[in-house]
RNA sequence: UGGGGCGUGGCCAAGCGGUAAGGCACGAGACUUUGGCUCUCGCAUUCGGAGGUUCGAAUCCUCCCGCCCCAGCCA
């Protein structure tokens, strides 16, 4: 269609600084096959943050035909644990399902890094040649072995050595910003004594702290992680990898940068607080001499999310002090919380993409998230009643003990997905907030006098409104309905301005609804006055319960995990963890957009 | 007061010397058997500030201001 007068633009993938980069990489022949890499340490669960991180390294690998190792930082056997491991394998695959399980980079069970000649090498297995091996997350801690041969070769060409100084000393002698270190009074030491001082430490003759490797580069420059920082450092404790055979263990720095090195990684995507750390991590991975293509490291800013924390050691807390019921708290940042809580992966993703990537501070507004969750939710959930602060509604002129069936669509988005059928009669449920006595300004609902529809059912027109006479609090509802506007409109050409969902009483299921509030009531809870803790902000209300919820009937044969969407109230999805025959709970993923509350809030 | 990073609408974010994309939020309207969804329209004479270079600057230069990160044998 060159004669179009509309020239078509084509669709452009999303790009930021590090896609640009990596575009250029390829077109330059910088790198043939892209391989990033998820490297978090197992010490707490995945959150919200870390999904940032893993959709900006998947998508850079789905994008380019790369691939993205899953590597747990296991460098400090104090930390960490087989379970946090678990679970993050488990998030990870939850993630990216269904969109770049093939550039899922694990390796064979049981894999080190192989010794190559001075070399040392492990790439990922592709699924497709696995031949029925088991495949599992790589480790940092399988590199060990490959890392302290590292060590040895710094040490032979003096560019490390092995250093006597407590952590204190350590601590003074490297110097504030603006004012230079000192250099440590082993800094001289020959290869041949660093290389026994090393052996020693490794063999285990001294105690925790006594001495460490320290890279020789310069006490006196500007940049402190370049003032001869520690690479190892002694820890007589229990690995959840590599049990006892260590009691040396690697630091972040060495271990990093030599791991990408390991794995063969191009592009190694960090956050901007690691910027600092870059000099070294290139000062390290050039130091060795090593015979292939380096991996480069570009920085990123990290997500913050309005209303919540995503630190771990904070998240941590709040799980400790109790003032959530575990990691997977359906109010948690964390992957755990959101999947309970029923967030799609989908959601997460398109979040991600949304939000970008720069090196610019962000809080990026609830808004979004929320908004992400309702486009896939409103695609996908089942449509179903269900009544959340029930009021009775008596229909005067129908019949007692007649009932009707009604088939509804599961979902009028998508009529392929079906339909239910819902049960009718003289009694239902609707909502506590459908009725006023007296309507305000704009109430289209149930007030005495004006007629609505009840979805898929029949036109009522409220006649009498009944209410406790100590609390005023209405009690029952009566109205008569108008058989000639069964599921249609009415044939006079009235007009209805409201649609009620409705539950029949005899009909209706019993069920416990859970909803939720931000977990922090102010935007940045790290925002506090002096000195105060961030849990100050914690929101009392994050958390709402409602007992004796009416739900219909189709619902006893919800499963958990499905999302639904309770018509005009939210969408939910059955908690698996804490439903009992008979007794389902229902979490609220997130509620529907609200017109109507906006109304109220702007006129009161 | 050393080094590094960053400042584009309420929140994200494009922009790479040729006259401010897009999304969210917000506002107005249309449609509607969910006050949901969808659709339409509106929403920065201006890019932290001040100078300068240029026919032309958010983009280049200079100075200034503000915010963030770094002194773990954590990552």
């Amino acid at each position: 269609m060159p004669d179009s007068p509309i020239t078509e633009r084509p669709e452009t993938e999303r790009e930021d600084f590090i896609r640009e980069i990596v575009k250029d990489d390829l077109a330059r022949g910088a790198v043939s096959a892209v391989v990033t890499r998820f490297p978090p340490e197992p010490n707490g669960y995945l959150h919200i943050g870390h999904a940032k991180a893993l959709c900006l390294n998947f998508g850079i690998a789905r994008q380019f035909g790369g691939i993205c190792n899953l590597r747990m930082d296991d460098t400090n056997p104090a930390k960490e644990d087989v379970e946090y491991e678990d679970s993050i394998l488990d998030d990870v695959r939850w993630l990216v399902a269904g969109w770049a399980d093939d550039c899922l980079g694990l390796k064979a069970r049981g894999d080190v890094a192989r010794a190559d000649g001075r070399d040392f090498h492990l790439a990922a297995v592709p699924p497709a040649s696995a031949h029925g091996r088991a495949l599992e997350p790589f480790r940092a801690s399988d590199y060990f072995d490959a890392l302290h041969a590292f060590g040895v070769r710094l040490i032979e060409s003096g560019k490390a050595f092995v250093c006597d100084h407590t952590a204190e000393e350590v601590d003074r002698m490297r110097g504030a910003p603006g004012e230079g270190g000192q250099e440590s009074h082993y800094r001289g030491r020959s290869a041949a004594e660093n290389l026994d001082l090393f052996a020693r430490m490794r063999a285990g003759e001294f105690p925790d702290g006594a001495r460490t490797l320290r890279a020789r580069i310069d006490m006196a420059s500007p940049n402190v992680w370049l003032r001869d920082p520690v690479l190892y450092r002694i820890r007589h404790a229990s690995h959840h990898n590599t049990g006892d055979r260590w009691c040396i263990y690697p630091l972040y720095d060495l271990a990093h940068g030599l791991s990408d090195y390991i794995e063969g990684v191009t592009h190694s995507l960090c956050t901007l607080e690691f910027v600092s750390h870059r000099p070294l991590y290139d000062w390290l991975l050039e130091a060795l001499a090593l015979p292939r293509a380096l991996p480069h490291k570009y920085e990123f800013a990290r997500l913050n999310l309005a209303h919540t924390v995503m630190s771990k050691r904070k998240l941590l807390r709040l799980v400790q002090e109790g003032r959530v019921s575990g990691w997977d708290d359906p109010r948690m940042p964390t992957i755990r919380g959101m999947r309970r809580r029923g967030y799609p992966a989908a959601a997460l993703r398109d979040f991600a993409d949304r939000i970008g990537v720069a090196r610019r501070e962000n809080r990026v507004e609830l808004a979004l998230l929320e908004h992400c969750v309702r486009e896939d939710l409103n695609r996908h959930a089942l449509r179903r009643m269900a009544v959340l602060d029930p009021v009775r509604v008596v229909i005067e002129n129908y019949p007692e003990g007649k009932v009707e069936e009604f088939e509804l669509a599961d979902n009028p988005e998508d009529s392929a997905v079906g339909t239910r059928r819902v049960a009718f009669s003289r009694e239902l449920w609707i909502e506590r907030d459908d009725v006023r006595e007296v309507p305000p300004p704009k109430f289209f609902r149930l007030s005495p006098g004006v007629e609505v529809r009840l979805r898929g059912a029949y036109w009522i027109r409220c006649t009498a409104v009944r209410t406790d006479a100590t609390t005023g609090e209405i009690t029952e509802v009566r109205a008569t309905y108008d058989p000639e506007t069964k599921r249609s409109n009415a044939p006079d050409g009235r007009k209805v301005k409201a649609t009620l969902h409705w539950v029949s009483a005899s009909h209706a299921i019993d069920a416990e609804a859970r909803l939720y509030e931000p977990l922090f009531t102010a935007e940045d809870p790290d925002d506090v006055p002096d000195g105060a803790d961030f849990t100050q902000g914690l929101n009392p209300r994050s958390l709402e319960l409602r007992q004796g919820c009416k739900l219909e009937r189709a619902l006893v044969d919800a499963v958990p995990g499905q999302p639904l969407q309770f018509e005009r109230v939210g969408y939910f999805v059955q908690d698996g963890a804490e439903s009992r025959p008979g007794a389902p709970v229902f979490l609220r993923t997130v509620t529907l957009k609200d017109a109507w509350a906006r109304v109220e809030k702007r006129g009161g």
